[in-house]
DNA sequence: ATGTTAGTTAACCGTGTAGCTAATTAACCG
DNA sequence: CGGTTAATTAGCTACACGGTTAACTAACAT
């Protein structure tokens, strides 16, 4: 067992276990950073992000490049994409029994603007 | 900070960020299952079971109940909803960065039943 | 060449996880 | 009552994580 989907899910999810984590992610998602820009807000000594960022990028969340003396990082939005489809699934699997999950997820899941589907 | 919300969240990606913890969710869809029921398939000891089981009634996602000699498990799917806010919130957020033609199939509308893909 | 800035690696601590076996509680059944 | 079945707790080992400080590498600036 144990395949290479099966563990790309535990980094995934471990890597989303963190409230850190997910604040560097959400921050990120505001565009690209440094490691100093990511620091200062979590009172956070430097190494401890470093150790944060190495975990999300293992897990496929970011990536990180060389610009001169930074080190910036990028979030990679599809490494997601396994843990919402795992989610998805087995929502799907028991909000069969449970329908009324569905339509509030329907409702988290749209925008102002009208349906978003892939 | 630390609010509740985020150790919530914390609680519920952990829980889901272990193959054998999926598994169980996974079968539990299936309907309630006892501790033997559940061990059973897993190569794994009553013990290892009972403990992966304590992990996931701490986060949430499942409860158990006592009848008789049994201690049934049931799945709470409600636990899995802010798990599933907080990635769709962020990867909106960051898909609107990098998708521009996730913008511009939102303007277009897509007159679908308003159901998921696939 | 020296120093400054950006970031990582090394070494360590405490805690939680993941697993085991062995002992224990709880409920049923003779 | 004693015995069996269901499941947990206790006690152990081993490892990974989140955090620290201290030391190091890498690139730029004088």
């Amino acid at each position: 067992m144990t395949s290479a989907l099966e563990q790309r899910l535990d980094a995934t999810f471990a890597a989303l276990a963190d409230p850190t984590r997910r604040a560097i992610l959400a921050r990120l998602a505001t565009g690209d950073a440094t490691v100093n820009e990511l620091a200062e807000p979590f009172a956070l000594s430097l190494p401890g992000i470093s150790k944060h960022l190495k975990v999300l990028e293992r897990s496929g969340l970011i990536t990180r490049r060389r610009e001169a003396q930074f080190r910036p990082c990028h979030l990679e939005r599809e490494a997601l994409d396994a843990a919402v489809d795992w989610i998805e699934t087995n929502r799907r699997l028991w909000s069969e029994r449970f329908d009324k999950l569905d339509e509030h997820l329907r409702t988290v899941h749209t925008p102002s603007n009208g349906d978003h589907r892939d």
